[in-house]
DNA sequence: TCGACGATTGCC
DNA sequence: GCAATCGTCGAG
């Protein structure tokens, strides 16, 4: 079984984010078919300081999966339209995530949850067990050249944390 | 209850 | 440049 296991996600969210470049994404579909993909580009939001993160505003009823253990899936909808796919990180009570925005294939995160079916349903699901979506083995590391730059669309956030280098791409 | 706003996208 | 479109959250 290639699929990466509960560990992988229990570490901090600056060390599993660009890990999971290279790695595969991979989606059941409902009539069993199974398409996987290479993440190619993704995001790390860290704990309740980091005013891009959701968490900055504590714990809420959608914020509430980041404060639990790695592994778990967070879905939200932006502009009404898009949901954003994230996976949790680290241990419990330390709110953080990775945004999954860019696969082979399909660039940009509203994009990619489109083509993909992945909607509200998948939150709080968890990669370790879920049936529909998980992540597996891809490229090895020292295959991947990795490019950090800032955050996207998160101006907001104030003059040390929109700064941060914490969008990972591969290429 | 109400209003402001957003980790985006695609069209003008 | 800007509208689409609606769940979330804090204020009233």
């Amino acid at each position: 079984m290639n699929r990466l296991t509960r560990d992988f996600f229990m570490r901090d969210v600056l060390e599993v984010a660009p890990g999971l470049l290279g790695k595969t994404l991979v989606r059941k579909q409902e009539n069993g078919i199974i398409k996987k993909y290479l993440i190619t580009e993704v995001e790390a939001y860290k704990g309740e300081k980091d005013l891009a993160c959701h968490a900055s505003k504590g714990r809420t009823p959608r914020t509430e999966i980041m404060y639990h253990e790695g592994g778990h899936i967070y879905i939200y909808l932006i502009y009404g339209m898009y949901w954003m796919l994230n996976f949790v990180t680290a241990i419990k009570d330390t709110p953080q995530a990775v945004l999954i925005r860019g696969i082979e294939g399909y660039n940009g995160p509203g994009k990619l949850t489109r083509n993909l079916f992945i909607d509200k349903s998948f939150y709080g699901e968890n990669l370790n067990s879920s049936g529909r979506l998980w992540v597996e083995k891809g490229l090895k590391q020292n295959e991947i050249k990795i490019k950090t730059t800032p955050r996207i669309g998160i101006d907001y956030a104030g003059e040390i944390y929109k700064n941060k280098l914490w969008r990972f791409v591969m290429g």
